[in-house]
DNA sequence: TGCTAGACTGACTGCGTAGTCAGTCCACTG
DNA sequence: CAGTGGACTGACTACGCAGTCAGTCTAGCA
């Protein structure tokens, strides 16, 4: 256990300072992608000059690093918290579908590094065992206990919950994809429910009604 | 209507170097991505100096797009086929998930490509009106058109058929990205068949027997 | 009030690359 | 065989940016 003293001044300053500039850093990275992304274009959000930056992180790369890991660790929380909290197997689907959609539609910037990152990875050029990656491990772990546990409750037929949880994330990353890149601003329900009901529905027993809950 | 004339030899000799200079392109832009591929390293792959490439495009961003472009009328054309060859819409179903990610799995330089600039579209990076975008359009139409004529004939529930194309198009998609990042050399049929069933489970009428067809 | 630590600055360096263009080479022609 | 058009070359230019560091400024202390 590591000794905890009050935070001093300094300590509450340089924290204040990191926030700006993970809050500026986020707004360029997501606005122009990594590549585009440049330290001075960070500092001039951020108002101070490049060198600071230098101050509190050692690179471009760890900067970006943790910005990421800042939103996704925000959104994994959230997700979860809303998937525990459901009170049914198809609510906890919906919780996981419409969290998801909510914060990416109020975090852009977030979620422009969120699917530039996704790709760097799935392309190879992010580093095996980077911060982004290990960030973004363990997001759909809620929704995947969800299923299993209705798997064996015989709420839902047997189904891989492993692969079932992964679909529903896939369902959810190009809804919101869509809504992102057509500027949807109409209610996100209809699309919501149209993609819970179509796995709920794809989960029944064959010959089951499927119920409303 | 425009005059044809037979190919005199140059036109075949330039043919064959555009031909080549896009196969090098591939190989750099699916292996570094846009920004870190370089003029330099497409010359060499392609065994040219670097002034010949912009004898025949004009700028990376062009040559980048007409390879994009290429990819991509090749895998439209051969999914389209596919799906309109199959003799149900269930078969239809598996037929777009199977070719494409056949597709991928054997083009890995195309695939990433294809992954680097959706994120781009989406992260609206890539310009409204480019090629590449032009490119993905109509990505799902037959597939959607398979749809559309099931839910006319009953065969299926009275779903949206566009969202349904996308759904499949989204869940073929994320289901590619994790074999190929996982290396998955194992054969996808399993994978397939678990979509295709969620798919068509969950298009099912409420209390109608899943036909196996 | 004078002194100091260290937070902050921003001009500068080094490097990498898109795109250029003067020159070379060669296939074909007369 | 000499002459010519144009395909091809690669050294070079112009530019942009990550990261540095010598210098400035200021809060806090003696």
């Amino acid at each position: 256990m590591t000794v905890t003293t009050k935070p001093s001044k300094d300590d509450v300053v340089a924290a204040f300072r990191r926030g700006a500039l993970l809050d500026a850093a986020r707004r360029v990275f997501g606005t122009r992608g990594f590549e585009q992304a440049t330290m001075d274009a960070i500092a001039d959000e951020a108002g101070v000059a490049k060198g600071t930056i230098y101050l509190y992180y050692p690179s471009k790369q760890s900067i970006h690093d943790a910005t990421f890991a800042a939103g996704t660790a925000e959104l994994t929380a959230l997700t979860d918290a809303r998937v525990d909290a459901a009170p049914t197997p198809k609510a906890a689907i919906a919780a996981f579908v419409h969290t998801r959609v909510v914060y990416f539609q109020e975090h852009p910037d977030y979620f422009r590094m969120y699917v530039t990152e996704v790709s760097r990875i799935v392309t190879d050029r992010a580093p095996r065992k980077g911060v982004c990656r290990t960030a973004l491990d363990g997001h759909t772990r809620a929704l995947q206990a969800v299923i299993e546990q209705a798997v064996a409750q015989g709420a839902v037929r047997d189904v891989d919950a492993a692969a079932t949880a992964l679909a529903v994330f896939d369902l959810t990353r190009g809804l919101v994809a869509r809504r992102v890149l057509t500027g949807a601003k109409s209610d996100a329900s209809r699309d919501i429910a149209f993609l819970t009901d179509l796995i709920w529905a794809g989960l029944q027993p064959p010959g089951a009604q499927g119920p409303t809950a």
